[in-house]
DNA sequence: ATTGTTACTGAACGTTTGTTCCGTGTCAAG
DNA sequence: CTTGACACGGAACAAACGTTCAGTAACAAT
């Protein structure tokens, strides 16, 4: 059968998994051959086979002439499974169940460089589901669309508010209604800047 | 000086940055000769002294004869700053503002091996900030304290509900006040099996 | 019947890599 | 002054490792 699409066959994704495995427990993808050893493979060739074909359909990447060159694109760390309808009857983490695997960090964490994490404290966002004590991924950058959740300063003390900004004023709107708006126009000699947006909410429970 | 603590100096420090950044970049930790090259040393036995102290004081662990066998131990990917309280003026992530570093990752996995997430479907959990769309991580383990937030799998179907088991009945009482309790007892015909416990959510906007 | 893809075995080459032994110099404590 | 921890240079070895070439077999499409 001529393949054409992207989809690895189900050897290929025996590999992928095995690299992905590793790389969580030990902290450093397999070598060609661990991964030979670890699937049976008697020559290293074979290994070097399925990578390039991995390589081919975009799933994985290599640092040629690197030991353990080897790292799955997408979750960088391999992550946990992700569980989409969980069947009745048995194991919860059957092969069947699992939708894909995910690690927070790089899901919720597009560019390290320009991204830092706030604690929330107050409930002024609760109707977007952000509780006093969450922690929320923001991306710095000075300008906001309509609407966007944003990390505001205003008068020297930082915010988590949607941002509306209109020809003539700026509003900070909480989502929560016991607490009303924040309007800035120019001449209140109040300043507003933006930080940054806010892409994303976590907690621990 | 007589060194006798588990603090590593300046220059170890430096060597241990630099596997931890390593490892995040590239997905893999640095060859002993990466290491020398990148710190300036002539010699890998530098690298090979610093490390041996960095394993004595137990924040590195090594994997013996086996090409980037290094790991840092507590925080595996050095994460994005936490900024605690942002100082009115000049730049956001200055030193004084940063409280620390935290990976999503380790800060809400603890346990992979028998970690998952569930993407919530419904709000019947919007009194605790989860809403329709937020993942949940979830903690295998069949039993859950009174009270805490559990995926649990009613008649074939999975639930995220607060746990509240009496000596009679069982109840999965949603947060969101709309939803009433779901109330099981011996002899019902229906079946509850506690899946595991939540321990984190997170979502991406 | 031929072509092309997948899926390997087997062997070999050259480099990378962890490790170790020996030696030098600094600096602070006893 | 001696001792001991720290911080390196230089060199060398054996094992680990990525890579490549040659060849076999199954299978589906043309």
């Amino acid at each position: 059968m001529a393949r054409i699409g992207n989809n690895p066959t189900a050897r290929q994704q025996k590999v992928l998994d095995y690299i992905r495995r590793h790389a969580q427990r030990t902290g450093a993808p397999p070598t060609v051959r661990e991964i030979a050893s670890a699937l049976g493979f008697a020559s290293t060739n074979a290994v070097a086979c399925h990578v390039a074909a991995l390589e081919r359909h975009g799933l994985l990447e290599r640092r040629p002439h690197s030991s353990r060159g080897l790292r799955a694109t997408g979750s960088i760390s391999p992550g946990v499974p992700i569980l989409g309808r969980v069947a009745a009857g048995q194991p919860i983490t059957a092969q069947e169940n699992i939708e894909g695997y995910l690690a927070p960090d790089s899901f919720l964490i597009n560019d390290a460089e320009s991204t830092f994490v706030l604690r929330v404290q107050g409930d002024s966002m609760t109707g977007d589901g952000i509780l006093s004590g969450d922690y929320v991924v923001v991306r710095r950058q000075p300008v906001a669309e309509r609407g966007s959740i944003v990390v505001a300063m205003v008068d020297d003390e930082a915010t988590v508010k949607h941002w509306q900004a209109d020809a003539d004023a700026v509003r900070l709107v909480a989502s929560n209604p016991s607490y009303p708006p924040i309007e800035i126009r120019p001449g209140d000699g109040k300043m507003v800047d933006v930080l940054g947006i806010v892409t994303g909410v976590f907690r621990r429970l």
